[in-house]
DNA sequence: CTGAAAGCGCTTACAG
DNA sequence: CTGAAAGCGCTTACAG
């Protein structure tokens, strides 16, 4: 059971090996019809190209890199793993780095993957997908990038993200049906353009249900759980108590349990909490946080895909689509009611 | 400036590429000053070998498999990252699988990566450190592998870990030192070897104190949040309070902390708390907790040398050191004094 | 201890 | 639209 190989593939459908190397390239210049018998051929003997022959020859290094603010944060490593498995199918390698807080750093580390590493992609990861000098390298280079959930420039490059303002709808919508009727929000990091969103998705939500959200049922939060405690202490001493806080991020939304269980407040019975991300600490805390699942594995198969196969070739084809937005997943546990 | 190749040392040298192969592979028969000469030339025009060329004329696929239980999982991520790092340097790739919670499933995994993916050498993350029938296969098959923090047969691979029981012993020993006389301890998950090790630790340092440990003052626990909660709710109603708890991980810290807090007793000043893990949890929530940080990206570099940097060649020398211990850190933040 | 030859599986560049 | 040739940078296997 050795592995097939272009020749193979090529002696059994009576042609060079070279026309069957551009077909699995995708390259315009061959036969309908041998187009066809090789690709089936190809399925059928099971051919994935040898990796490292393919980068001796060509140009091309098959690496992607990767930017982010930190490797160890747990959006970040979901999205690796995701992005690991669709680049071991697809050839490619994973070459990954950070900012470590320095936002300055993102345009040398950018620098450092065009020029050193040679990546033939590149992925951001937020925050660091709205950084204007990044963003303009990239242009000037030509190198195909994917930004995920970016906040400016959308059209500057192919990107990836979800709904936010819809999925804090959903969730707010899904307090409204179950009976609440003060709920109150935690706002998240002013300088995130989710925020807003996510503010605005709850705003909306208890509009078309013909609720009040008076103003001081809204705190800003910055996505911390410190921030969040501060939050929930001033909703919490209120003479008229919310009976649900929807907090912008489940940190936020754990301190907020925090303080209620503080009060003596019993969740869900007394008060509903809902956060947003689906982080390992939603379902850590007990009562685990009804919040909402970003589709972060996705997310990296399709960053991967777009860029990694010819058909979506990001830089030759301008009648490609550049916005895609993946389903969410509205996580209901026993933190709400 | 194009990339040096091994054909450019070799014509400074005045010798045939072959040798400086030889050289650059730590192959014993060249002459010790042809030797010398090459390796100087090599780091002076500061050579690194193209993977591709290697992986396509070798049998090797340049490929390290790991196998955890979720990659999700945050010291699974935290490892990775490292491992990322020194595959880079080194010119390997990594290939990650998991078991998602089916241990049983280990056995399978492992079999793929041999004879699939064919990879050079294996990484066991706990808690598949230790499956008998796992071992016996890489042993079987003569793959390299290596364990982190493994609990059985401690000699079937070369395996990488931290003192465990030291660092319980000096964390405790931090509270008795800051003054506290009566601390509880939350033992972990029961089948796994650090919690008894942490446990060890943490009784002989109150021993070596004169401090007692009372039956009442150690509750099980299983490493999750919920069982923290409940272990700690029994350790705050017992009729003498304890003025510390150290809980084996930051989750049953974290949930410690929160009984407290309901019970309206303010850490650090009336309760400390201390955890062990460093995990996101431990800084993310408030007071901070005090904790061990476990070396887990140390402990991925090391591990990646040991497979793939001939020196440490794990197959062919029996006189190679097995066991590497490597130093933690004790974190000590908000929530004890 | 050292080297000349062949080949790994692809792609690039050129020829038809 | 299709193919024959050369070469990517290494290692393996053989010869001395």
């Amino acid at each position: 059971m050795s592995k097939v190989k272009l020749k193979d593939i090529a002696d059994k459908a009576g042609v060079s090996l070279m026309t069957v190397s551009r077909v699995m390239n995708n390259e315009p210049k061959v036969g309908a019809k041998t187009r066809q018998r090789i690709e089936a051929l190809a399925k059928e003997l099971n051919y994935s190209p040898n990796v490292a022959a393919r980068q001796l020859s060509s140009s091309k290094s098959y690496f992607i890199g990767i930017v982010c603010e930190h490797v160890n944060a747990n959006y970040v490593s979901k999205f690796l793993v995701g992005a690991l498995k669709q680049c071991r199918t697809n050839g490619y390698h994973i070459v990954i780095d950070e900012t470590a807080g320095e936002i300055g750093k993102a345009l040398s580390i950018v620098k450092e993957l065009i020029h050193e590493t040679k990546v033939d992609g590149m992925i951001l990861l937020p925050p660091l997908t709205d950084i204007p000098e990044v963003l303009a390298l990239l242009k000037e280079v030509n190198i195909p990038f994917v930004r995920i959930a970016p906040d400016i420039d959308l059209l500057a490059s192919a990107y990836v993200c979800m709904d936010d303002y819809q999925a804090a709808y959903d969730i707010t919508e899904h307090l409204v049906k179950s009976g609440h009727k003060r709920i109150a929000h935690i706002i998240g990091n002013e300088n995130q353009g989710v925020s807003r969103l996510r503010y605005q998705g709850y705003l909306d939500a208890l509009r078309s249900h013909r609720l009040l959200s008076p103003p001081e049922y809204i705190e800003q939060g910055d996505f911390t759980y410190k921030s969040g405690l501060v939050a929930a202490e001033k909703l919490l001493s209120l003479t008229e108590l919310p009976d649900a806080i929807f907090a912008s991020n489940d940190e936020m939304a754990a301190a907020a349990m925090s303080v209620a269980h503080k009060n003596r407040l019993d969740i869900p019975e007394q008060i509903s909490v809902v956060g947003f991300d689906d982080t390992e600490l939603a379902s850590t805390v007990w009562p685990r946080i009804s919040t909402i699942r970003q589709p972060l594995k996705d997310m990296a198969i399709l960053a991967i895909k777009l860029l990694t196969e010819p058909e979506n070739s990001l830089t030759n084809n301008p009648s490609v689509v550049k916005r895609h937005i993946l389903p969410y997943q509205v996580c209901l546990r026993e933190s709400s009611k």
